[in-house]
RNA sequence: GGGGGGAUAGCCAAGUGGUCAAAGGCAGCAGACUGUAAAUCUGCCGGCGGACGCCUUCGCAGGUUCAAAUCCUGCUCCCCCCA
């Protein structure tokens, strides 16, 4: 019997708003049912900030529905412009296919695609999209939505009122795809629920609207809420920029410590949105927390349980030695053994050097470390460089052979949370 | 159309002929302290070079001067007031 997974989704968080929460509650008690979330094929690769729907739909199936991904092929071709104080820059068809490929890969960590009734399902919208046709649009679609209602949207009106902006007719048509999107999930998937970001809750109304208008049958959208950091930031981003799911783009020790130094103030709710872990544990490891905050155990019982879905359990083993080696009592160079190294300069970046310079300063340019002499001076200066574990404190520090560990690698480290590894090819 | 004020480094904001690469604040970087935190304290903070030096900056373009962010001329943009 399936559950109300609602009811999950409040409980943790995820839930925004919702059309209509209580016969929604109905229906999930009722009958297995399919809920769909769109993705668009901006890049090839997910990143946190999506983690959040992903969990959405992972739970849908956990509690026994089906959850489908809608990718955004077609729609990806004409841009949703919501939020978006600017036109946007079409993608072609072959990076939108690209895009999907890839992002396909990640959802599939997440969602068990055979598993009867609830098995997940990824569809491409272009697949309906770029056989409707222009006439039978406009009136079969077209005709149920007022210009009215579509230009009272604030990023709408604002765009149109502003000469310097504007909007084409391309961006201003998109809610309609999505509206189509649902109705077309509806009709063929028996789709009666669609989620999104909190952005996304007038495109989900109009679906349900021309659900509503075309088939006379009702539909339920739900959105999740924004993420802000308790100091706030726009979750999901580091100084270096976004933190990818992608371990081409954020490697498995990056993304680990992204977790690992989530505040103390957002830890819970993270560890409600981004794990499984049932809320009597939570609640348990959260008790634990506060006696010993500084020993950070929800950070690293969340930061494990996310690296483990997103990258695998070698993954997690491999970041977690990693990180507590960098990061914990300060090592010694008999802590730094080979096997270690070899499994940082996967970690950290590193980079292969034919000729070493002599100067310490001359490594770090031309590693890339440092912009300029001057910088790199700079920071030896002020005592940020370490070298094997050991701070640098003379600036014209000479490099000679005993400074490569096992004939070969050179850990540098800057600052207090960059590392950067040598090695002699 | 008339009158007044303004444009300074990533941002805010002093400076009104030399001592100005330019006060102060914020942001940023680093160190100490911590929990890989917050707060606090310290140093750095236009660029480059082995810290003296060189190069590029004070809306733009010219000019006066041994010397200009500072004076003069023209231009561009912004704000306010009067019509």
């Amino acid at each position: 019997m399936p559950e109300n997974v609602l009811k999950i989704l409040q409980e943790r968080g995820f839930v925004e708003w919702c059309s209509d929460p209580d016969e929604l509650s109905q229906v999930f008690q009722s009958r297995v049912t399919s809920g769909y979330i769109g993705f668009d094929p901006t890049a090839d690769s997910l990143h946190v900030g999506h983690l959040v729907p992903i969990m959405g739909l992972a739970w849908l199936q956990r509690a026994g529905h089906q959850p489908i991904a809608v990718a955004g092929g077609g729609t990806g071709l004409i841009g949703d412009p919501s939020g978006k104080t600017k036109e946007r820059q079409l993608l072609t068809l072959e990076q939108v296919e690209r895009n999907l490929s890839e992002i396909k890969k990640q959802i599939e960590h997440f969602l068990d695609f055979d598993c009867g009734a609830s098995s997940a399902k990824i569809v491409n919208n272009y697949s309906w999209l770029s056989k409707l046709g222009l006439i039978e649009f406009l009136r079969d679609v077209g005709k149920y939505f007022t210009v009215n209602f579509m230009i009272a949207r604030d990023y709408v009106r604002s765009r149109i009122e502003d000469p310097e902006k504007s909007i084409t007719y391309t961006e201003f048509s998109y809610i309609l795809l999505q509206a189509y999107d649902f109705y077309h999930l509806y009709q063929h998937e028996n789709c009666a629920l669609q989620m999104g970001g909190n952005d996304q809750q007038i495109n989900i109304i109009a679906g349900i609207d021309l659900i509503r208008k075309k088939l006379g049958a009702k539909a339920y959208g739900l959105t999740y809420p924004l993420l802000l950091t308790a100091s706030g930031q726009k979750f999901g981003k580091t100084e270096e920029g976004t933190v990818w799911l992608s371990p081409v783009r954020t490697t498995p020790y990056k993304f680990y410590q992204f977790w690992i130094n989530a505040d103390d103030r957002d830890v819970e709710k993270f560890l409600k949105l981004f794990t499984f872990l049932p809320i009597d544990d939570i609640k348990e490891v959260m008790s634990h927390h506060a006696r010993h905050p500084e020993r950070r155990e929800a950070q690293k019982i969340l930061a494990g349980e996310i690296t483990r879905v997103v990258h695998g359990d070698n993954a997690v083993e491999r970041v977690k030695k990693v990180s507590e080696i960098l990061f914990g009592e300060a090592y010694t160079l008999e802590d730094l053994t080979c096997e270690l190294l070899e499994e940082i300069r996967q970690e950290v970046p590193s980079g292969n050097v034919k000729e070493i310079p002599s100067s310490l300063v001359d490594v770090l340019v031309h590693v890339g470390a440092c912009a300029s002499k001057s910088e790199a001076r700079r920071l030896i200066r002020s005592g940020g460089v370490s070298l094997n574990g050991e701070r640098v404190d003379e600036e014209n520090y000479e490099i000679d052979s005993d400074n490569f560990l096992y004939g070969k690698y050179m850990l540098l480290k800057l600052g207090k949370k960059r590392y950067h590894l040598v090695e002699r090819g």
